[in-house]
DNA sequence: TTGTAAGCGTTATCAT
DNA sequence: ATGATAACGCTTACAA
């Protein structure tokens, strides 16, 4: 009951290895050896220790165990929003990767906000863990993290390089992405489409604007700036960037969007509107294909993502040296009827 | 560069606290009451000591600091499947608040499987965290956490009750919800309402059953167990189980399912069948009013059961005492036109 | 106000 | 093979 009575136990009252040790009649560093399974321990006093920690119920105190050893058997893991799909699945896979491995992540949002997503960031590197995976917030310098990496912690960044930081990056090819899903329009007909690109996120968004113009330019289309308009993933915006679009000499009749919170809102608007139109989007995403039309989508695999930045945080936990490596994974169309209505099956408006 | 050098360090090469107080020429506790924020210090040490802070980078180790004070800023959430929306949901919004604590989160998929489930939660648990918010899987018998609980540990249960334990409980009114379904349903004209019930999470498809036959009870139908069928959430499943129903006499004219998975299957499986039914399925998803035609759902707010479940559990480990508390929040029905259908409306088939 | 010293529960070193 | 004993980096009496 007090604190420090005989019976032992820290303050919590759980049993420590000396408990366990003076229930066996053993040295400390014998229970040491059996709880960390390392050999050199005879089978007698192997089952004294063993029938101590069953009957005290020990478990080992890792906080004592990493400040020791000075391994948290723990990642992080930030990314900007944990409820986005993709980075639901993302976190999913890199669990499942750290499971394997006996080790536990610790995620956090990191939310829209610079400032916040920079003290995030700094409460997870005082907690020393193994090492770390972001998802970057693009007005953060993340110059302060060299300490960290000098210190030899490694981390790997997903989806956006990191700004003021030469760093490993796993992200995809965003620029081939977008020109495959103009190249899928291009096909079906369509020589005036629209580029409706997402503003938060301004990496990912630029690069598939840049992908959408090399797209048209490979189609031989006309490059048309004024096809390009930047929204808010949000259903007003979207109606009137729309409705700017309609109002252009020779209009788009398809649209690409850049990542799917903005399909979703372009899809919503389309409603809203009453119009319907070929589209493209960049992410796949849950139901696509149940919308009416469904949705043709360039899917890049946030568990592939999340999986190959897994791999390479733990190779370089495992002492992996060399220079910073940036993986791109390539993306995959998937055609799903959205795309290939030709121009003249457009109804509405 | 060696491990041991004149100019201190940890292993990894990090300023330690002794550095700093060397540095400023003050003592440890000097350094350590201005790095916990601590009163009593002179305004000059106080500066001495932030400058070698800053010069050094020096930020402090937390295992040492949780080893010594027995509090870890950390609290465990286990769910069974992370990239499941509900999930990711109900994790940002606990996360949320963690981060208004300075706390931060480990997060854990214990899975379908019921061993590897509880292999998840034994090693959160040797992390001796601050509380645990855990969505059980129903096989496992959970008396092994008592002894955690007995030491002092708070432990939060949602979504469904823990097995062979009582506890701190947050989860909806499942019944309710359900015979709010069918009374919609009614209200639209329905005689005849099937329940297309999940069999993964017993508890949640058992109590959403029992509210269905209460609905269907309260709106004057009779009871008809035929109409109520097991579904694995998967589209050829679902298919067979919907033209089971469609066979039977006087069939369905609508339908409840009673998760989103299984919502999502069936509508899947209607499109496959080239049918329309009137629909409302348990648990809000994201496009479900942009399907056609829109599904009308019972809403149960994974942030607000989160958020729930994240305050009882601070205020467990701010200290309250008392009983096990069990908080049971309320579903909203979200009508979309899918259950206003009426009868004689149904196409198809 | 400040510093010294004794732990927190482990693991690692070194005798035995 | 085994057991003292000294760290690990920090907090906290207790002295000064």
């Amino acid at each position: 009951m007090s604190k420090k009575s005989a019976d032992g136990g820290d303050a919590a009252g759980r049993p420590t290895m000396k408990d366990v040790a003076r229930r066996a009649g053993v040295g400390l560093s014998t229970v040491s050896r059996v709880v960390s399974g390392k050999a050199g321990v005879s089978a007698a006093k192997h089952a004294a220790v063993q029938g101590a920690i069953d009957a005290l119920g020990y478990s080992r105190n890792d906080f004592a165990h990493t400040l020791r050893t000075g391994s948290a058997r723990t990642i992080g893991l930030a990314v900007t929003k944990i409820s986005d799909p993709f980075y639901a699945q993302l976190i999913e896979a890199v669990e499942s990767r750290a499971q394997e491995r006996d080790m536990l992540v610790l995620v956090s949002s990191a939310g829209d906000d610079a400032v916040e997503s920079e003290r995030m960031l700094r409460r997870m590197l005082s907690r020393r863990l193994d090492g770390y995976i972001v998802v970057a917030h693009e007005e953060v310098d993340l110059a302060f993290l060299d300490a960290e990496r000098a210190a030899g912690t490694p981390i790997v960044f997903v989806d956006r390089p990191p700004r003021g930081l030469r760093a490993d990056l796993v992200l995809v090819d965003n620029e081939r992405g977008a020109a495959d899903a103009v190249a899928h329009l291009a096909r079906a007909g369509h020589r005036s489409i629209a580029c409706v690109a997402h503003i938060s996120g301004r990496y990912t968004s630029e690069r598939r604007q840049v992908g959408f113009r090399r797209g048209a330019r490979e189609a031989g289309l006309a490059d048309r700036p004024e096809l390009i308009v930047a929204v808010e993933d949000e259903v007003q915006t979207c109606v009137e960037a729309l409705r700017e679009l309609f109002a252009l000499p020779d209009p788009p009749t398809a649209l690409f969007t850049t990542n799917s919170r903005t399909t979703k809102a372009v899809i919503a608007a389309l409603r809203l509107m009453g119009v319907e139109r070929a589209l493209v989007g960049f992410d796949d995403f849950e139901l696509a294909g149940l919308l009416s039309p469904p949705v043709t989508t360039i899917a890049q695999d946030p568990r592939t993502l999340g999986e190959a930045a897994a791999n390479l945080l733990f190779e370089r936990v495992a002492g992996l040296a060399g220079p910073e490596r940036h993986i791109v994974l390539g993306t995959r169309l998937i055609a799903r009827g959205s795309g290939e209505r030709a121009p003249h099956d457009v109804t509405g408006l």
